[in-house]
DNA sequence: ATATATTTGCCAATATATGACAAGTCATCA
DNA sequence: TGATGACTTGTCATATATTGGCAAATATAT
């Protein structure tokens, strides 16, 4: 799977039996533009996944989070140390909470 | 601190006495670039980091790593749900491995 | 075949990142 | 104190990447 927020947000559509011509225009996009997100060709804005959530009437936190772990992915994608690096990430991201 | 990369090219560059009007050029970059680079102003290239490993005379993996870590962070950074969305990428690229 | 849904390819517009340079700060010391 | 050396900061033009939008192509279904 190439994007696991474009794949949970091509589901939900699918589950409340909207069309990409339907739900584009609310996001104020093309169905090209959208068609791409959902097969993970191009990435939504921040703004956009906010958007979906409330137009799907989801959970903002959850394709906040899928979208999130997308571009983690894609930064690290063909490399190595991939794991090592998040790890590493984790711990700075933990300590800031603190 | 706001960049693991620049941080640890900077003690290194300590170490072996190297001023960045020394170390920049053989970078092929100015000196300005190689400041901001170590204090995280500015993300260095991928080649970049394995010049810079080559010259210092360090393994290239430690350096790649962090220098990944930076680049998730950034992509994180602000977000409620960072070490959500790390653990489920970290399960992609565990998954991908396989 | 026709109609509808989605995908693909392309290009112009926009945004972001980069490199280069000049001027700035700061510390040291003659 | 003022000259020097190391580093930092700000700016700007340009290179690079991302985006939006459209038209055409390809499914998919009737």
């Amino acid at each position: 799977m190439k994007s696991k927020f474009g794949h949970k947000i091509r589901i939900l559509r699918g589950k409340q039996k909207l069309l990409l011509r339907e739900l584009a225009p609310l996001l104020e996009m093309d169905t090209a533009q959208l068609s791409k997100i959902e097969r993970g060709e191009r990435q939504a804005k921040k703004e956009t996944v906010l958007k979906i959530a409330k137009i799907l009437n989801v959970n903002s936190d959850e394709l906040v989070t899928l979208w999130l772990a997308d571009q983690i992915c894609e930064v690290v994608k063909d490399e190595k140390n991939a794991l090592l690096a998040m790890m590493v990430a984790e711990e700075s991201v933990k300590y800031l909470k603190k």
